[in-house]
RNA sequence: GCGUCCGUAGCUCAAUUGGAUAGAGUGAUGGGCUUCGAACCCAUAGGUUGGGGGUUCAACUCCCUCCGGACGCGCCA
């Protein structure tokens, strides 16, 4: 009887049998060693291979064959694979049974978590993610993060950690005090109290204000000056600031919803929220860590291993000579918040790389004064930056609008959709009206979001509507599709057949089954590594590669008119299975799918 | 000047963080629909991984150096 455990990947049940071999064969001391269990790049090799007899001989002082032939001599997996091939100088190749490949697939087909096994020790954890400006309207450049940290909100939340979301929008700089002396020196201080503001106004507001900030160095002075009684508490100021904030942060939800993000405004905790903590964090700064110092009228810290131009020692300006306080306090104060009242034990920070340096200062220094120390557990949270690179237009210069402005998201969207629409009309122009214009918004929406997510984070990427919607290729109507189709031989299926009956087992025949069952059993694996790593685009790319071995299935292997009964029912499962994994996978991204398209 | 990231097929990008003969898509060429959705699939061609050196059993990956690009570097965020 074999033994299955349905809640662990593969690599987590072979590593455990090649641990229990190093101690068998080398001794106690080597059952911690990591077996560096990787699926197989190449057929080949088979399914799995291990890597570790390369690393290990110069530790035991043997050849790496001979440690290779050493573990496989003490290897007890022959209910898992066939016997274990060692080639090279000293791989150890790992071919699955099919036997245990249907079982596990067959217990994988009823799980909810589709194999994946739950967090052993669920996290509080804070992603920090979209975090506009909110004087102005979302544009491209708050894409990456709004949707990268959605993603990476998603994937933690699914295995089971607590996830907080902090949208740390920017709602209290220089752009307020920029808006609101505008607001005040051309319709007088009491037109807050009277005037009926639209985003539209502010809009153009903004630009007014923001050409004169720029050109005229006495305003820019007076906006200053303004930001620093805001945060004062000065009354008209608040309330001329209320109304901005308040049409800001409407706008940008209307855009969440539109992209399908899953922030609300219960996430929203920005720059303003801090400011009552500033003074007190530049106090204890100053006096308590005594990290702090004053110079030429700035506080200031100074850490080791921070150059500024000249060689001088660059400082993170935490309050400025006319008393204002600077993104660098906020972070601080937020970081602290996040780890003493949300008690985080990770922070994940996802903005653009140009913040690099600033979030290394911000992390340096609350490491050296413990602010990222639990107080009640004593344990430190982990704080990472996730960066990204920009987005490029075709031209190869981060992306502008003709006049040179930045393209806002709501336009954006609203082309993506546009364009998806006519693929829609061409496609499949007999369908409903209705339909026509959800499964438009679903594939325009789920392009742009596909592309920016099947990039490698750190580099720049050049945006296309033309790619992000063609339908073949790594993109999201290619994957929808795949999943509209799947669901299509469902449909038929159940025409004639009521149901799948519970009962019915996967069994595993032809070689186009065993490569799906194998690429689905991977789904769980590569969750569990964009935990760690924070990369979406290696579930973009499984993604993918499952749609293709999908095919391959799907050319091969006849599911309704299969040659027997049993089968049949085997691979409706198989199907069945293919269409969950490929929704959960799109749900992580924030992709919605279609039943039909 | 210093620092960070990057340079991979004509083009757009991967490469399981040091593993085997560097893979996809697109474009090009040639095939496959009276059978579950051809928005699909299969095959072929395409490479000195920017150049050079080094470490290693093993380098796109780590170190050094040069070339080319993007972005940072005291009171913006």
């Amino acid at each position: 009887m074999l033994e299955v455990y349905p809640m662990t990947s593969i690599t987590n049940e072979l590593e455990t049998r090649f641990q229990q071999a190093f101690e068998r064969a080398f001794g106690e001391a080597f059952s911690a060693i990591d077996p560096m269990i990787r699926a197989a790049q190449d057929a080949r090799f088979g399914d799995y291979q291990s890597n570790v007899a390369m690393g290990l001989a110069k530790k035991i002082g043997d050849k790496p064959r001979s440690v290779a032939e050493r573990i496989v001599a003490n290897l007890s997996i022959d209910d898992i694979c066939e016997t274990p091939e060692i080639a090279g100088p000293g791989f150890i190749n790992l071919r699955l049974k099919s036997t245990w490949l249907a079982e596990k697939i067959s217990s994988i087909a009823i799980d909810e978590k589709l194999g994946l096994e739950p967090a052993r020790e669920p996290m509080k954890i804070v992603v920090d993610y979209s975090g506009p400006n909110i004087a102005k309207q979302m544009h491209v450049g708050h894409l990456r993060s709004t949707i990268i940290g959605d993603t990476i909100a998603r994937t933690l939340a699914f295995v089971g950690h607590q996830v907080i979301r902090q949208n740390h929008v920017g709602d209290w700089g220089t752009q307020f005090g920029m808006l609101i002396a505008y607001l005040f020196e051309t319709f007088g201080t009491e037109a807050v109290n009277t005037g009926n503001l639209h985003i539209s106004d502010i809009e153009a507001f903004y630009k007014q204000a923001n050409e004169k900030f720029r050109s005229d160095e006495d305003f820019a002075r007076r906006a200053r000056q303004q930001v620093v009684e805001l945060q004062a508490g000065d009354q008209n100021a608040l309330r001329a600031w209320e109304v901005f904030r308040n049409e800001s942060l409407k706008h940008c939800q209307e855009i969440y919803d539109r992209l399908g993000v899953m922030l609300n405004i219960s996430d929203v905790r920005g720059e303003s929220f801090y400011n009552e903590f500033l003074p007190g964090v530049v106090d204890e700064l100053l006096n308590n860590h005594k990290v702090a110092v004053e110079d030429q009228g700035a506080v200031c810290i100074f850490l080791e291993g921070f150059k500024a131009k000249d060689d001088s020692p660059l400082p993170i300006i935490i309050r400025k000579s006319d008393g204002g306080y600077l993104y660098a306090t906020t972070d601080l104060a937020a970081l602290r918040y996040r780890v003493r009242e949300l008690g985080a034990q990770r922070i994940i920070y996802v903005t653009d790389a140009r913040q690099v340096l600033h979030f290394q200062q911000i992390f340096a220094t609350a490491q050296k004064i413990g602010w990222d120390m639990n107080p009640a557990t004593q344990q430190r949270a982990s704080l990472e930056h996730v960066t990204f690179g920009s987005v490029l237009g075709e031209d190869g210069k981060p992306l502008k609008t003709r006049s040179g402005e930045n393209v806002k998201l709501k336009d954006l969207l609203e082309e993506a959709v546009l364009r998806a629409r006519s693929v829609v009309e061409q496609k499949n122009p007999e369908l409903p009206e209705d339909q026509k214009r959800d499964i438009a918004g679903k594939v325009g929406i789920g392009a742009v979001k596909y592309a920016d997510l099947s990039q490698n984070r750190t580099s720049d990427y050049t945006f296309s509507y033309d790619k992000m919607l063609a339908m073949e290729g790594n993109t999201a109507p290619y994957l929808m599709y795949a999943y509209a189709r799947v669901k299509s031989i469902q449909r038929k299926g159940q025409i004639n057949e009521k149901e799948t009956s519970a009962g019915e087992k996967i069994t595993i025949a032809h070689p186009a089954e065993a490569a799906l069952a194998k690429k689905l059993l991977q789904f769980s694996e590569i969750i569990e590594e964009v935990v760690k790593n924070l990369r979406p685009n290696m579930i973009t790319s499984y993604l993918f590669d499952l749609s293709q071995t999908f095919s391959g299935f799907y050319e091969n292997c006849p599911v309704l008119k299969a040659e027997d009964d049993a089968t049949r029912a085997s691979r409706l499962l198989l199907c069945d299975l293919t269409a969950k994994t490929l929704k959960q996978g799109l749900a992580l991204l924030g992709i919605s799918t279609v039943e039909q398209m």
